[in-house]
RNA sequence: GGUGCGGUAGUUCAGUCGGUUAGAAUAUCGGCCUGUCACGCCGGAGGUCGCGGGUUCGAGUCCCGUCCGCACCG
């Protein structure tokens, strides 16, 4: 993998790059849709490419290894050639199911017992196995073994932690050295910067995960119930250490508005359910602010869903009609909101980036993000 | 015409031996969702218990009448 820094805002800490891999290019800052089990749900992957554009999307080790499991991937030849998108992959390690599946886990030294959600069966993931396991899936970008610890966690647990995710880091990045890709093409691993909202331990660990010299780092355990601001001031104080020529991974944000935040700040991918999830939940994100499909004012109102938008759907069809769809439970309402939501977040992201170049971004985002918070 | 069964929220139905403010599902209205256990979750509103009498301290519940629906028998 390469990155490549084009432009970086003179008022802001914004940058425009390219990240390269053997299954294409990346144009950042960029949104990367979650396709948590193989699949964006509701989107099938000639859509991602024609509307929503995609550049990258996700996938989940803890979800892949449960289903199909690796050695389904491994006869399928990784997961690019099983579920048909030649473009760039990067799955996340299961450190997010750390948190939030844990009522059904044991966290240890040497890694986290999970119960499996599907058939209560008991599994073991170690820094050293997730790697074997992203290996198998063949991401172009896997990610480190990490405890992802709550927004609202005790300082003293934030830090044993971060210092165990640390410890963790070291043994997964020694075995990624130590193994090799199994397609034919490479992969590169992103370590995790944790430390909750507390900025010492912020610091603490941005300055461990730069001193690894990884392609590109990752800012970790934000979003996750504390304060908007903290997760600003923390994204700010990690960034002034995190190294300028790698990129920038903020994990799991978030609304239009963290996200053009977040670039202000020096990210350059992200990741979010959010345009999926509340998608196929009735809520629509757009430039002039969210939409609350559910609401009956749109039960007549025969405009397009969205008159700025950039994708098909968003001019050949109503919004009365999304509504009667998203009303009535037909699984085109979710696959139409999907493909909405994520053309705006990646137009978003896209649109942004041209800001960058343009030298204009602060002003753009200064103007456009109260917009993106209303509701309509 | 007779007999039986039924009539409770917009809809489909619970409702104990007659006992506090008649419940559920669904629909509807509104909210929530941030590295997906998530086509999910939370909440509001919605009732002259067909109608009219009666018994009773107290009736959706028991009795009488009546209307409507369904089934069966003439």
């Amino acid at each position: 993998m390469k990155f490549e820094l084009l432009h970086t805002d003179p008022k802001s800490n914004a940058r425009a790059g390219i990240v390269t891999t053997d299954h294409g290019t990346i144009q950042t800052p960029i949104f990367m849709p979650v396709g948590t089990v193989g699949s964006v749900k509701g989107v099938h992957q000639r859509e991602l490419k024609q509307d929503v554009k995609a550049h990258i999307i996700l996938g989940n080790t803890y979800h892949l290894y449960l289903r199909p499991g690796t050695e389904i991937l491994k006869q399928a030849g990784g997961l690019h050639r099983f579920n048909g998108w030649d473009k760039p992959i990067l799955t996340d390690s299961g450190g997010f199911q750390v948190f939030s599946l844990s009522g059904t886990r044991k966290l240890k030294e040497e890694g986290v017992t999970f119960r499996s959600h599907i058939d209560g069966s008991k599994h073991l993931f170690t820094p050293e196995n997730v790697v074997d396991i992203q290996r198998l899936i063949g991401a172009d970008i896997t990610m480190a073994l990490d405890e992802c610890t709550p927004g609202d966690a005790p300082y003293d647990y934030a830090k044993k932690s971060m210092e165990m995710t640390h410890r963790w880091l070291t043994r997964g990045l020694n075995h990624f050295r130590e193994t090799d890709p199994l397609y034919g093409y490479n992969q590169t691993f992103f370590p995790i910067v944790q430390g909750c909202v507390y900025p010492d331990l912020r610091r603490q660990s941005a300055e461990f995960i730069a001193e690894q010299n990884c392609e590109g780092n990752a800012i970790g355990g934000l979003a996750v119930g504390e304060p908007t601001e903290k997760m600003y001031e923390m994204i700010e104080v990690v960034n002034e250490i995190l190294p300028k020529d790698k990129p920038r991974y903020l994990m799991g944000v978030g609304t239009p508005a963290n996200i053009l935040e977040a670039i202000e700040r020096g990210v350059d991918m992200f990741d979010c359910v959010m345009p999926t999830r509340n998608g196929r939940n009735g809520m629509l994100f757009t430039l002039q602010g969210t939409l609350n499909m559910h609401n009956k004012k749109w039960a007549n109102d025969f405009s397009p869903i969205d008159p700025d938008g950039t994708a098909y759907v968003d001019t050949a069809y109503s919004k009365a009609y999304l509504r009667h769809l998203i009303m009535t439970g037909e699984l085109l309402g979710m696959q139409i909101a999907s493909i909405h939501n994520l053309s705006f977040y990646v137009w978003l992201t896209q649109e942004a980036r041209k800001h960058i170049i343009a030298g204009d971004f602060s002003t753009w985002k200064a103007a456009i993000v109260p917009q993106l918070m209303r509701r309509l």
